[in-house]
RNA sequence: GGCGGCAUAGCCAAGUGGUAAGGCAGAGGCCUGCAAAGCCUUUAUUCCCCGGUUCGAAUCCGGGUGCCGCCUCCA
């Protein structure tokens, strides 16, 4: 059995095969920290915490970078209109980004580099790059000539002849200094508009360009050919494309050998904008008063390059299947005595989980394999057929699995407050004597206290609601 | 205009040539004083539409339709 992933570089499934045998360099494209990350932003990176702990699973050694954009456009466009200084606009929303990534239970990365603090090297690779020929110089700024760097486009399949340049609408092609609208900025000159925002370095007095930071952070800490590269499809033209042309050109080496991308997430159907009224931060749903957990599953229960539609009934649904799963875990916690040690099926369940994420992740495969175990399982309590190991077991079970998805591991058990203990005793005490009008009385004061009871053979059993 | 992706039940979503996983919601049943939880049964003769290839197609090919993405700094 071997793990294969879809390779963009190539369109199609390979296996995976480590540069350094039980290593892998993974880095990721991070946020730019202008603003709040919104939960489009999050399905990319839900994505590479699922891979990244898929990974560890398998038992590799897992090197993870991420970067901070943290210089760049928008950001000084922020600071123009805040008159804040940069460094205050990025401290703020990196905090806001490291806090949003722990509520998703999303594994930090080993480094977190940010551009600001790699101007040197970034610098250094510029210069090496001009010293080989593939730059020039235009009113104090550097660009990157596409024309010396044969293999451009073979990432995302684009040919430059029929690029329509500006075609975006996004940028006037007639505003750029670069001789080909095509070639794109490694240094970018200062001009009034960057205020105070620029470095004085060999180049001149400017600020780098974006995608020169991913390369000349991974080369820092992950060498200059590492395994793994992500980020969202559509960073896939032209940052990444420019990426490889950068990092080949200045290295002379391979640079990725596996370009994972991850679809786009659209909301309710419709792709997220402000206008329409759907576009969601993760503070934004929170507020609204939905688990952490459900939008991880949401995000993460889609297969990565399968477009998302993160939907507020699927939001339910998730919290739903929580609950189910928070109930098992009750369920097997309360199980005493002999009986099945439940092994095949913990066996089966966890060949079958490997084999769906095995194959370029498939998450929705293996979340079904987990649900067909709980009810396996369930079916078999029903008729008291399962010992306290096998109990053991499927909570075993369950936790490896859970090191993969970060969905499993249940409800934390809340002591329940001494009135409402209060209360289920006095229930008990009508339900024994029949007194059942009372004790349906008390069911629903604990129902509006938001407590739940249920009368199993051991006794009753309170949960939260 | 160029390039790419997607379309499976009320909702979310697997499945890429062998006869439609799973979850949620709904219906019926078992259990229960009644519930809840759990279990069982049920819910797509069919996978956007039209052709074609094949013994066999949700899967492959051709043509439509719809949605989405990229085309110079958006995950």
């Amino acid at each position: 059995m071997a793990l294969v992933f879809y390779n963009t570089l190539g369109r199609k499934k390979e296996a995976f095969t480590p540069i350094t045998e039980g290593k892998a360099g993974l880095y990721t494209c991070g946020p730019t920290i202008y603003n709040y990350a919104h939960i489009g932003n999050f399905r990319a990176y839900m994505f590479e915490d699922l891979l990244k702990r898929y990974l560890l699973f398998k038992g590799y050694e897992v090197r993870h970078i991420m970067n901070l954009t943290d210089v760049e456009d928008k950001l000084i466009r922020t600071c123009k209109e805040t008159g804040k200084p940069l460094s205050e606009i990025t401290r703020y929303y990196a905090d806001a980004f490291f806090k949003d990534i722990k509520t998703l239970d999303i594994l930090p990365a080993d480094v977190y580099p940010a551009a600001t603090e790699h101007i040197h090297e970034v610098v250094e690779m510029i210069k090496t790059l001009r010293d080989r020929g593939h730059t020039y110089e235009e009113q104090g700024s550097i660009y990157f000539r596409l024309s010396t760097f044969d293999e451009y486009g073979a990432l995302s399949g684009i040919n430059l002849d029929e690029l329509q340049a500006g075609a975006s609408g996004r940028v006037q092609a007639d505003e750029y200094d670069a001789e080909e609208a095509r070639d794109f900025a490694l240094w970018k000159a200062w001009d009034e508009e960057d205020g105070d925002v620029f470095w004085e370095t060999e180049l001149g007095k400017g600020r780098p360009g974006w995608h020169i930071e991913c390369s000349a952070m991974s080369m820092k800490y992950l060498g200059a050919h590492f395994d793994i590269h992500c980020g969202g499809i559509d960073n896939m033209f032209p940052h990444h494309e420019n990426e490889i042309a950068q990092s080949r050109c200045c290295s002379g080496e391979p640079f990725v050998n596996y370009w994972l991308h991850c679809a786009h997430l659209v909301v309710e159907g419709k792709k997220m904008s402000k206008s329409l009224g759907n576009f969601y931060t993760l503070r934004d749903l929170l507020e609204k008063g939905i688990e952490p957990l459900a939008i991880r599953w949401v995000l993460l229960a889609t297969h990565y390059r399968q477009p998302s539609n993160f939907a507020f009934d699927a939001l339910a649904a998730a919290s739903q299947s929580l609950r189910r799963i928070a109930d098992f875990r009750l369920r097997m916690q309360e199980i005493r005595g002999e009986g099945s040690d439940l092994q095949k099926e913990c066996a089966a369940c966890e060949a079958d989980f490997v084999r769906d994420m095995d194959d370029d992740l498939n998450i929705s495969g293996a979340l079904g394999t987990v649900f067909t175990f709980i009810r396996e399982v369930n079916r078999q309590a029903d008729q008291d057929e399962v010992g306290a190991e096998g109990a053991k077991n499927a909570l075993a079970l369950l936790d490896k699995l859970n090191a993969v998805t970060g969905l499993f591991a249940g409800v934390r058990e809340e002591a329940v407050p001494e009135e409402i203990l209060e209360l289920v005793d006095a229930r008990q005490k009508a339900r024994r004597a029949k007194d059942f009008a009372a004790s349906d009385a008390i069911r629903d004061q604990l129902a509006a206290a938001g407590w739940v009871v249920e009368d199993t053979p051991d006794g009753p059993r309170v949960k939260k609601l």
